[in-house]
DNA sequence: CTGAAAGCGCTAACAC
DNA sequence: GTGTTAGCGCTTTCAG
């Protein structure tokens, strides 16, 4: 302890806090002091006292992908804003494994999180009622009883089609995950069906390519075997990037041009999306304003200056952002 | 407390601890009135009782890029496998917040530290000497007084430059950053160089193309830059995979076909590059070998089972992933 | 402006 | 097998 090194016990601590009730003299020798002797705050015991431990959790499926190693970093940058460290949880998309996560926290271990859920359905919502605080980010559970930070899905989706309606496409692919569910699959469905309805073009159940898993290898692969089948198709809309990265891989092996014979456009605006060949044309959802908000909302329960019943429903806004993939 | 609910003070601690000396009964019991009470441990209070925080820090420049995602995603899942959760420090290569990494953990916010410089330089080795558990992740600090984890560099660069002289290249561009640093650019060079030599290749200066920056929009330029000023290469070898993106895009731009025309290699395979058009040829480096050895590197510091004068060095092993890129 | 007392909730060491 | 005694290092409260 740096009393036996400077003169006094909780005055340290008011030196560390940046109390103001200290004379500049003292402060001075006390700060000489922890240098001296290399004294470093133990934060355990600071926790301990206060009850909190300046961490918050982070769930997401895994950090390595494009679009959660983005929401990631937006998070980390908006926590630091608040001198907050974020833990990283990933839970392989498992429901287990974000419920856990969502017990975990109750451990104490951190003071609130962030959940972005994946594998939990809407049946879960229920277990998000827990007595810490949490915030849900994305779309798998919506309308719990937690504040929670969604995509733009429906008018980001109606957006992206309505581009490729201008740009001339008329038999359009939705391609996604299963449609029922409500994520972003289900989500941006409704958009995109709106879409084609302001155009008046009919909707084709056979341009609906529903896949188990959404990344590159299957968005290729769906891409070859809808050029294989004959299926007529002059655009496709893909719901994360990842799955359009493969398309516009899968099409390539097929022959088919992009944009000259499809267009295809995707969501979440990843890095790299720009120096594909074609470049892609994406629907760049304001990643750091919804990672602020979602800080923001889980220090405001964690400070508890929020209604304890009322529960925010924050939804980001966004760009399409239009490049070669639908014609420049 | 449970005390008050069970029996007991400190056998409740016996009960969650797992020890052997507990009758069943009581054991039982104990579980009973936590399940009923809704009790939790107290991270923070164990912490202080045994000095230790369960969490290790990760200091990485971003997470949001193909090669520190992997990286963390990796780490994660290898601390989760020894129970430690993994805080994230996003530090902008910044020379200045990597310093800073190295003294937050003296906070005792983290059992122990692994970091991946970027910003700082071999002159700060001596910054590295503190008092408690450091791994270095990476090449950009070598030989200091820490356990080191380091890409095979020579090695790899040696076979990623030799495959294009196996398929035909004789003027191969080596694609980096500043050459002289001791980093990835630095030190994959002379593995360069020696594949060149070994197959009996002049070394032209022309073709060592230093960038200032190394992502995807500076290997776009330079690509660029190249086909334009009449340089002649048929290979190019690039030290990570995002310039190789770059480069594919420039390539392109520029009307070289790719890999008939130019062959190029990159360096991390990083998701995706399969799926790239032409798909990218890739050092693929044994990252979750590197990041389990890291944490258990880390481990036996905290645990101090480690010499404590002797330092680990330890090289990952790689292979080199044939694609479209360098001709299938 | 500074200090003394008490306690945050847990665990190690030892006694019963 | 179980309880007692201390103490981890800080902060809050209240006196001086």
């Amino acid at each position: 302890m740096a009393k036996a090194a400077g003169v006094s016990p909780m005055t340290v601590s008011n030196v560390i806090n940046d109390h103001p009730n200290v004379r500049r003299s003292t402060r001075a020798n006390v700060l000489e002091a922890m240098a001296r002797l290399g004294y470093r705050v133990n934060v355990a015991a600071r926790n301990l006292s206060k009850g909190r431990t300046g961490t918050i959790g982070l769930a997401v499926p895994t950090v390595h992908s494009p679009y959660y190693s983005l929401l990631a970093a937006s998070i980390i940058a908006a926590a630091e804003r608040h001198s907050l460290r974020v833990s990283i949880e990933q839970t392989g998309a498992s429901r287990e494994n974000e419920l856990d996560a969502l017990s975990l926290s109750r451990n104490r271990l951190y003071d609130g999180l962030i959940l972005t859920a994946a594998g939990m359905g809407q049946a879960d919502v229920e277990r998000l009622k827990v007595d810490h605080p949490v915030v849900i980010l994305g779309d798998r559970v919506i309308g719990g009883p937690v504040d929670h930070v969604a995509m733009p899905n429906f008018e980001a989706s109606r957006a992206a089609t309505r581009h490729l309606i201008e740009r001339g496409c008329r038999r359009i692919v939705f391609l996604s995950g299963a449609v029922e569910e409500v994520d972003t699959s289900g989500l941006r469905f409704p958009g995109y069906q709106q879409a084609l309805e302001d155009a008046g073009l009919p909707s084709d159940p056979a341009l609906i390519q529903q896949l188990e898993r959404t990344d590159m290898r299957d968005g290729a692969e769906r891409a070859r075997e809808m050029a294989g089948s004959g299926l007529e198709f002059d655009g496709v809309f893909c719901v994360n990037d990842s799955l359009a990265m493969g398309v516009l891989r899968g099409l390539a092996d097929a022959g088919i041009r992009v944009p000259d014979e499809v267009k295809v456009i995707g969501f979440d605006n990843v890095a790299g999306s720009e120096f594909l060949i074609p470049s892609l044309s994406s629907v760049d959802p304001d990643h750091d304003g919804m990672a602020g908000r979602a800080v923001d909302l889980l220090i405001r329960r964690i400070e508890q200056t929020a209604p304890a019943t009322d529960h925010e429903e924050f939804v980001g806004d966004f760009s399409v952002v239009i490049r070669e993939s639908t014609g420049g």
